[in-house]
RNA sequence: GGGCGAUUAGCUCAGUUGGCUAGAGCGUCUCGUUUACACCGAGAAGGCCGUAGGUUCAAGUCCUACAUCGCCCACCA
């Protein structure tokens, strides 16, 4: 018996009591899907992990997108029959939340971290996360995503430490991370090392200056940054070079702007013979390519520059920030006629991306894992890695994805992630802060000893840096699992099935998931990877604060409600290209929630006297069942390859412009006609298809089909649409 | 410096292994208040598919150059 609709949808009111009776159903969670038939017990698993928000963060359209994403596929998947899985989480972002924190005491109370010591400021930066973890996680449900709330992680709770500081120590233990002096990026700003990924690089002028250190000394050698030169400790040139190759060898006493230098002429092949004056000022302890050469030649390199970017030299420079140092530099080189020529370059600086501050690349010892040194791999599930054989981090890497044991579609990325391979260095993984997770070293004297839990005796101190974010986010598929724990859960849901991250994190994320997963687990950590595109308004531009340009999801979601928010983020453009954002279009979906809403309203008017039936329908009836065939077919096959644009465009054509504006029309006077058998066809035909149509249309817009359907005359049951069935072929 | 992507209707984009008389949404224009819907319906206009070559029976689709825009990587000091 049909019950009467209102009029239209009021999202507003109802799309968080759609949310609850979802949730309260429990079926976000696989396990009770099965404990209630509807998933048959051994069904085939299909697993995501939600790429997990800071928990300092307010939803914006970015995480709209990707939630809209991952819920459009992971619902079609539950409907599939899959034992269906997708776990929610937050991050702590140790950086971004404790220098959010610290500037707000700052700005409160004038105290800087030193002030309030390491153990209250972790508590108060604890207490923000924990206060603003709510926001997030109650932004993501007006999203609609069917996230298991009952595997809800942060990677700052008990389980994810233990994991963490576990994943630490096989790692020591297998030698795979080490303590090492070695030039870093540091940011000045932020007082911390930060990883290459996180340095931006920005054009900017600068000038090239050439001169010789003193009057005696033969070579001329050019640089932009004249104020490292004090930590000179050799001149390199090319080993063939022939205007060179009489000094090569030879070692002169200069003194340099007040600072007596030790210099010695070496040959060197990473020189160019072409750039400047074809010499190179070797400053080993402040630059990265300067260092290396320091190894190959065994030089001294002393460290001119501190932490604040300020000289650490005796004279006329002492204690000058870098850039007063410069200028002081030059005045002197004018003075003593030193100077031969001033050139302006375009240069590349690197800046830090959390701070902005120019990084300084000072040398440090600090923590790193070794992505080169062989190691015995007791179990390998990775195509051309066998279980017991001797392999690297990068080794694994490059195998997971090459292999297609994770599979990238998209060929450019894939691209991407191998050249990015070919270049990779140790990955430096302590940072000189003191939220997030402290490494699990302990120092007493001489001795050293690493273990998730402190060691017994006296005496011992814990080190005092906390690791890089992404060594917490990449243990994430299997740490959300209950790893290092032998869970049910890991055996049945790892390795994941699907990630979709932006294709920002590739590299920050992705390989380093690859690392983690094949290193701990002998997996990959997901067998397909989407990467998709930023979300970016409608001139094409990135949303930022100083443009003004901002939309806020929620306001969208009050407006027109999260379906045609879902609807406005997924249709116009494929996965992996940027996505265009318009109000315009997202009105056009909530047009669209209101035709459909409308269309079964319609429906309900003309089933006045229907009651469900086996009859074999009309062949006219069967055709337009036939035809939509086609339709399911197609919808389901773009699914399946995850063109989620393009199934959500082919499902929108067919209910408005197929189903209602011809089937339905065309319906009408059937259904006012005296063939009592004929409408009874009619009426069969349209609900199954409604019926069917709503089922395909909910991945995408899940509250109002979910809505809708409990009003329709079905046969078999009245569960919950969120868990019936993909139409049949 | 190296690599990658984009370029199709006014706007945002589809176009899957070459078969296209090139599509959709929004916008525009004309007509229509038929008891599902004006958050609607019927219809229309609008494109040398960035440029130039090439491969092919056939090219928006493949190849080569070029142009414009955008992105990523890289410490030529």
């Amino acid at each position: 018996m049909a019950k009467e609709l209102p009029k239209r949808f009021n999202y507003q009111e109802t799309e968080d009591e759609i949310y609850k009776r979802w949730e309260e159903s429990g079926y976000f969670n696989p396990e009770k899907c099965v404990e209630d038939g509807i998933v048959e017990k051994d069904a085939e698993t299909f697993t995501v992990v939600l790429p997990p928000p800071n928990v300092t963060g307010v939803l914006h359209l970015g995480h709209a997108y990707e939630d809209s994403l991952q819920d459009a596929i992971i619902r079609y998947q539950r409907m599939l029959g899959k034992r269906a899985l997708w776990i929610p989480g937050t991050d702590s972002a140790a950086i971004a939340t404790q220098a959010r924190v610290e500037k707000k005491i700052r700005k409160e109370e004038g105290k800087n971290r030193h002030d309030l010591g390491r153990e209250e400021l972790v508590k108060r930066v604890s207490e923000y996360a924990k206060n603003s973890e709510n926001t997030i996680l109650k932004q993501i449900r007006k999203m609609g995503a069917s996230l298991d709330w009952s595997r809800y992680a942060y990677t700052l709770d008990d389980k994810r430490n233990l994991a963490v500081a576990t994943a630490f120590k096989r790692m020591y233990d297998a030698g795979l991370i080490y303590r090492g002096n070695r030039i870093v990026n540091w940011d000045p700003k932020g007082q911390t090392t930060i990883s290459d990924d996180e340095v931006v690089h920005e054009e900017r002028k600068a000038k090239l200056y050439t001169f010789k250190y003193s009057k005696d000394f033969p070579i001329a050698i050019s640089t932009t940054r004249p104020e490292t030169k004090v930590g000179d400790t050799a001149v390199a040139v090319h080993p063939d070079d022939k205007r060179y190759k009489k000094y090569i060898g030879k070692e002169f006493d200069v003194v340099f702007c007040d600072v007596p230098l030790h210099i010695k002429v070496i040959a060197d092949e990473s020189v160019e013979k072409d750039f400047g004056t074809g010499a190179l000022g070797v400053t080993p302890a402040h630059s990265y390519i300067d260092w290396e050469i320091a190894d190959r030649h065994d030089l001294p390199r002393p460290q001119v520059i501190n932490e604040y970017a300020k000289m650490m030299v005796e004279g006329r420079l002492s204690g000058k920030k870098v850039l007063a140092a410069r200028e002081e530099i030059v005045g002197w080189l004018k003075e003593e006629n030193l100077l031969e020529s001033e050139e302006e370059v375009e240069q590349n600086v690197s800046t830090s991306e959390r701070t902005g501050a120019i990084v300084e690349p000072l040398p440090k010892l600090q923590w790193w894992v070794d992505v080169d040194k062989k190691f015995k791999i007791p179990h390998s599930e990775i195509p051309g890695i066998e279980s017991g054989s001797e392999t690297s981090l990068k080794e694994i890497m490059r195998r997971s994805v090459e292999s297609g044991a994770v599979k990238m579609p998209q060929e450019r990325f894939r691209k991407i992630y191998s050249h990015w391979i070919d270049n990779l260095r140790d990955w430096c993984i302590s940072r000189q802060i003191w939220f997030g997770h402290r490494i699990p070293i302990w120092y007493r004297d001489d001795e050293i000893y690493c273990d998730v839990t402190p060691p017994e005796g006296d005496g011992w101190h814990q080190e005092e840096d906390v690791l890089d974010t992404w060594f917490s986010s990449a243990l994430w598929t299997f740490s959300t699992l209950g790893w290092p724990e032998e869970t049910e859960d890991l055996k049945v849901f790892h390795p994941t099935s699907f990630m979709s991250p932006a294709y920002e994190i590739l590299q920050l994320w992705i390989s380093r998931m690859i690392l983690m997963s094949g290193f701990h687990l002998g997996q990959v950590p997901f067998k397909t990877v989407m990467i998709h595109g930023l979300v970016r308004d409608e001139k094409g531009r990135k949303f930022s604060k100083s443009l003004g340009n901002g939309v806020d999801p929620l306001e969208v979601i009050e407006q027109y409600g999260a379906d045609a928010l879902r609807m406005g983020l997924l249709v116009g453009s494929n996965v992996g290209n940027d996505v265009k954002f318009s109000m315009s279009q997202v009105k056009g979906y909530r047009n669209f929630t209101t035709k459909i809403w409308n269309v079964t309203r319609f429906l309900l008017m003309n089933l006045k006297n229907y009651e469900p039936s086996d009859k074999p329908l009309h062949k006219e009836d069967q055709k337009i069942v036939d035809e939509f065939k086609n339709v399911v077919k197609d919808v389901t096959k773009n699914m399946n390859k995850y063109r989620i644009s393009n199934a959500a465009e082919d499902l929108y054509h067919y209910a408005w412009h197929t189903f209602a504006d011809e089937i339905l029309e065309n319906s009408k006077d059937i259904m006012q006609g005296d063939d009592k058998e004929r409408k009874e066809s009619r009426q069969h035909m349209l609900v199954e298809i409604w019926a069917d149509t709503l089922k395909m249309l909910h991945p995408f817009m899940p509250f109002v089909t979910e809505e809708l359907y409990g009003y329709l005359p079905l046969k078999s049951s009245n569960k919950l649409l969120m868990v019936e069935s993909w139409p049949s072929q």
